[in-house]
DNA sequence: TTGTATGCGTTATCAT
DNA sequence: ATGATAACGCATACAA
């Protein structure tokens, strides 16, 4: 069992202050080019690595990124989570991840944790049900740069990553209206917050703006997971009474249609047609294939980070950004033609 | 932007000494109760929490577990670390997760960094490629506890949790075999890994003990990415000569022969058959469902966790854990029948 | 160019 | 039961 090389250790060798070794390992300007080349070969050969924790408390600044999602082993999120990591890595900076399962208190304990582990900076994407926003007061007061991604809260002066939720639902409800579909229903978000209001919205003018009523038994809002869209359309195939088509406002919601609709021997798309927010790459060989308005993971994450490096750059800025990627209409065996044609 | 309460703010506000405060909202026996409860109701009121890095390097003690994965967008890596981050959650630790994208040089500083930011334990799934297990060496001599899981190295002396990867590839030849096939091919990992030679070892065993001859030009090492499988297939069609069935190494890899298939008007299964070791419960909604030797995500995550936190209970103990965990056969529409008979 | 003194916020040790 | 002091390993400001 050998114990870690210190600065000390190198100082004592090399007859040099622990001083000069620091700065030398760090290229401070300070050293001429010999101690440093010399300081750096012994370190090497010693094993030397800086012990992150003491540098983190001394020069308060731990170089790492601080990461909420809500649910981990989900496309969107997965790749999101990929690209971040990736990005951190290119920067020298870790992530560190946190997953809210869904649960806002779970979610205010990680961010709580996060600041109390000083990490430079925080994105998350809040949960559905998380209302409360005072941790999020909290963590600006303190001064964390932060960005919101996807699921933003309704608040003002935040910095903020989504993708054009509005006007992805109205598209992709308008797609289903030229097919030919009247009766369309929505699996959607909670309407207090702003991801299910926007989708929701989205879907309502598009079928306003075509004239056509909506029935609102065939409007449901709630939570995004699989269980939920499985839930919800087992209840509706119970009252006998299905839309010819559906707007989902996730992948796993649809997924979880695909579910029930197997389960009952309901023929997707022919006895009802299926589109969601959300590509899921695999979303081509499911039976059917099933088309989506397509959210670009990659670009969600760059943005986000790009934002927040710049936050952690230049810190007493007071300015707040908000970009808005947008989706894209992908068109596969589902959402092709009218079934009811 | 306010500043943070620290230990010495209440002291000051209570005329008490930073150590009573300090042992008293970590309830130590020194204090009394009632001088307990007014510090760490102050401290409440306070908005007080401790600084993790400061406590950190003043204990030797982070309550971080490092885990290296080689990818994480997969189901089976979401699965783990999902699993991993509530166990870590339920016992106050927090999962630092790193991501090594199948890269030996990016996992070795992964490592490196989770020794510097002094983690109490490390569980790690190699990459495909990793060879050179003197950082692992290094982390012994650490006296960090580590335990490897699923993909595991050639050594002696260490922690680990794995499938039955040579029984399940045996099962899985012998469940083809037994439908009727004879021309049976194999896309494995490489051999000079310990779960490519079981995987191949297993299906090898099965075809000699049915005395079916192998078809070397049916079998193939490589990587076990979507994109290894796409290309290993891509230039199997074209040399005319395909088996009937193949067995897959990992999901990803029958999702790239999917892939493949479906881009040259190859039917699964009529064409070719595939079964793979992995379940991605999405599987049963692939056109075909895609059989599979399951391996159970949930308590290879449990049994890791379970190691890990008996290796940081009993730094000192000299003995070594090696879990193995039985997969199971999950039959769908793929490998459900012989497709030459 | 190099080194000294001090501090980061907490916990461990040993007195009182 | 409570507190003074040192230590954790490193970085910053300032001195030489």
């Amino acid at each position: 069992m050998s114990k870690a090389v210190k600065l000390i250790d190198i100082a004592h060798k090399l007859n040099y202050s622990v001083v000069t070794i620091s700065k030398a390992l760090r290229d401070h300007p300070d050293i001429s080019n010999k101690t440093r080349d010399l300081i750096k070969k012994v370190a090497e050969e010693m094993g030397y690595s800086p012990n992150l924790v003491a540098r983190s408390l001394s020069s308060r600044k731990s170089n790492i990124i601080g990461l909420v999602v809500p649910k981990i082993a989900h496309h969107f999120f997965g790749q999101i989570i990929q690209t971040i990591y990736d990005i951190g890595f290119e920067h020298n900076y870790e992530i560190l991840l946190m997953v809210s399962q869904e649960e806002q208190e779970r979610e205010r304990k990680h961010l709580q944790t996060l600041l109390a582990m000083k990490v430079d900076g925080i994105i998350i994407s809040i949960t559905e049900k998380t209302r409360d926003y005072k941790i999020f007061e909290t963590i600006k007061e303190r001064g964390v740069p932060l960005v919101f991604m996807d699921r933003i809260p309704d608040m003002e002066r935040i910095n903020s990553v989504r993708v054009t939720d509005y006007e992805g639902a109205y598209n992709g409800t308008e797609h289903l209206i030229r097919l030919g579909y009247k009766n369309i229903g929505h699996f959607g978000g909670y309407q207090d917050t702003r991801i299910g209001r926007d989708r929701y919205n989205g879907f309502k003018n598009a079928m306003d703006d075509a004239k056509i009523p909506i029935n609102p038994n065939w409007v449901k809002f709630g939570g995004f997971s699989e269980d939920d869209g499985f839930k919800t359309f087992s209840k509706l195939v119970e009252t006998g009474n299905l839309p010819d088509a559906i707007l989902a406002a996730t992948y796993p919601i649809a997924l979880g249609v695909y579910m029930a609709a197997k389960e009952r021997k309901i023929k997707i798309p022919n006895d009802i047609d299926i589109i969601c927010f959300g590509d899921a790459n695999i979303q081509r060989f499911l039976e059917p294939a099933l088309s989506c308005i397509q959210q670009p993971t990659k670009i969600i994450a760059e943005k986000s980070m790009e934002i927040l490096f710049d936050l952690i750059t230049n810190p007493k800025q007071e300015k707040f950004t908000s970009e808005i990627v947008p989706t894209k209409l992908i068109i596969r065996e589902t959402a092709s033609k009218c079934n009811r044609l």
